[in-house]
Formats: structure tokens, C-alpha cells, sequence
DNA sequence: CTTCAGTATCTTGATATCAAGATAATTCAT
DNA sequence: ATGAATTATCTTGATATCAAGATACTGAAG
């Protein structure tokens, strides 16, 4: 009996005629998500850093040299609007964590490049991401996180294809 | 081969040296939460709701009669912060949703109550809500979704515990 | 009684986000 | 070539949220 289960017991009581369990389960992935967001962005402040810009810096590290990529490519790898997407480069960029270069390619755009201590402050704070990560899904066996994992992939999949 | 897949193939490249399969599950928990968010969403606009106000609403329609709670136990249910649950109620009475009634048995406290109209509202929304879920959840067998209700239930307890 | 620590709620100030519109450059159809 | 449609990014204005502090009441200890 967790505090999703009292919720939907409520339901039962107050509402008999609607068919609550598929709230049991969008619930408890939202009450994970917040839960486990909670916990990730502790990591992140010991490098000055909070899921936004850890999430730009990440994409941008990840795809490899030479470390850049458009303010569209981020926005669509972090699903953010594109005013969300200038204030958090804005703001990456005075901490001194990438700078703003102009697209050679196409002078509407821009590429957005790590800095070394852009690159140095990521590496760091990723290592330490994936611990956090890791000790906060200790609790499951390995044949559970497969199953769950599956299982999230399959109904990523639906919700995505709409 | 998914959008977290492709994810988790860069930080291989790149980083050989982390353990990334826990960072598969939470971004897929992650991704799914927000994905599923904004579906609801829909569902809330047609009743001049959104996520905020529907959370309330809900919650004081489901602890049955006399649909009244004070704002710390709506704090408690709902995960936010007492600024936050301030504004929320300001709206709804301003949308004639719920009123403040001063708790006749603790002078420093209210207790948000639902109206008639806050009633008929919240009744009819939760209907569709209930039936938007049903069909995001469609393209999971029973026993599917009963087996990710299960892993879900063991992750949130184990994270919530800390 | 009076005082004071504790509690419930609200206020304030800062931030992140989004939607919609503005700006500027590109591409395509003629 | 040239104008129109498209695209990439930024700007603006509104909203929701949080953290920290203010306010007002309670309840217990003296």
C-alpha cells in the first residue's frame, strides 16, 4: 500500500464507475520521475550545474568531437522550446561553458561549442551522474531492470507514435 | 533502436569507461513521464484545467465528502512547495472552483473546499482523464501492464525510502 | 496569565518555461 | 534572377514554481 495505491482507493470509494488502474501506473511513472529528478539534481549542483544545463552540456559531449551542435539539434534532442533552448545557452555561455559560434554552413544559425572547461566541468559531472544513477537503482536485480526497461521501451514506443 | 538507445550508443563511444544501462531506465522513465504530461494535458484543456489545478481538484473530489482539505494536506498529496499550492488555490477561487473557509477548529489554518461548480468540474474531467489513460495505455497487454505496475511499485518504494 | 517555541499559511523575489511573434537568411519555383 | 515560402534563432510577455522570510495563531511551560 504506497501512495499511489491509497490514491486509487480513494477513486474506488468516491468513483466505482471509472476504471482506475491504468492511473496506478501513469502515476507511479510520474511520481518516479519527480522522485528521481529530485535526487539527480543534488549530483548536479556539486558542479554548479541543474538539469538544464547539465542536459545541454550532455548532449553536446556525447555526440563526439568536434563538440558542437545547432540550437535546433539541442532542442530536439532535449525536447524544449526554442526560447528555452536561448536562455540556457544564454546562460551556459557566461558561465564560460560554450560559446556561441556562427553556422559556416548557413548564416541564419549558430553551432553551439563545448569550451574546455566546458568539456572538463561535463566529463566530471557526468562520471559522477552515472554513479548517482546507479546507486539509485541498486535496489533492483538485474533481470528486473531488463524487464523494466523493456517494458518502458515497448510504452515509450506507443506514447511517442501517439 | 530508440531515442534513448541512440543516447546511450553515443555515451558508449565516448565514454567506454561508464556504466550507462541505469541511465537507459531513468531516461526512459524520464522521457515517458513528460511524454505522457502532455497528452493529459489535452484532456484538462477541455475543462479549462491543467495540471496544477486538476492535481487539486482531484484531490479534494477523491477524499470524499465533505471535499474540503487544508492546503498543508493538498502540500502533502501533491509535492509542492506552500508558495506553489498558495497560487493554485488563489486561481481556483478566483474560477469559483473551491473556497477558503476558515478551519473552525485551528485559527491559523483554512480549509479549501470544493463548490458545486469546482464539483460538476472536477466529476467530468476526471471521466475523460480516466479515459485518455485508458487509451495511452492500450498498447500494453494486462499482463504487461500488470508486470511494469509491479517493477514501478518496487523502484518508487526503493527511491522513496532514499 | 504570559511568554515562547512551534506550526500553517501567505508573500516576495528570482528563475525556468512556453507560446506567439519578430528577424534574418535560405531555398525553391518560376 | 526574383519573389514567396520556409527555416533558424531570438525576443517578449505571461505563468508556474521554488526558497526564504513574514505573519498570525496555537499550545505548553512557567
Amino acid at each position: 500500500m504506497d501512495h499511489v495505491d491509497r490514491i486509487l482507493a480513494q477513486w474506488r470509494r468516491e468513483r466505482p464507475d471509472l476504471e482506475v488502474a491504468p492511473m496506478g501506473l501513469i502515476g507511479r511513472i510520474k511520481r518516479l520521475a519527480l522522485c528521481l529528478s529530485r535526487e539527480m539534481e543534488k549530483t548536479w549542483a556539486r558542479y554548479g550545474l541543474n538539469a538544464a544545463s547539465f542536459d545541454v552540456l550532455a548532449t553536446l559531449r556525447r555526440s563526439g568531437p568536434p563538440f558542437r551542435l545547432s540550437p535546433g539539434d539541442l532542442m530536439a534532442s532535449t525536447m524544449v522550446t526554442s526560447g528555452t533552448m536561448t536562455n540556457r545557452i544564454d546562460q551556459l555561455e557566461k558561465a564560460g561553458l560554450v560559446e556561441r559560434i556562427r553556422n559556416p554552413d548557413d548564416g541564419r544559425g549558430f553551432l553551439i561549442s563545448l569550451t574546455g572547461r566546458g568539456f572538463e566541468v561535463i566529463d566530471a559531472a557526468v562520471a559522477a551522474h552515472v554513479e548517482t544513477q546507479g546507486r539509485l537503482v541498486a535496489g533492483l536485480s538485474m533481470d528486473e531492470r531488463r524487464a523494466l526497461d523493456g517494458l518502458l521501451k515497448r510504452f515509450l514506443k506507443d506514447v511517442e507514435a501517439g
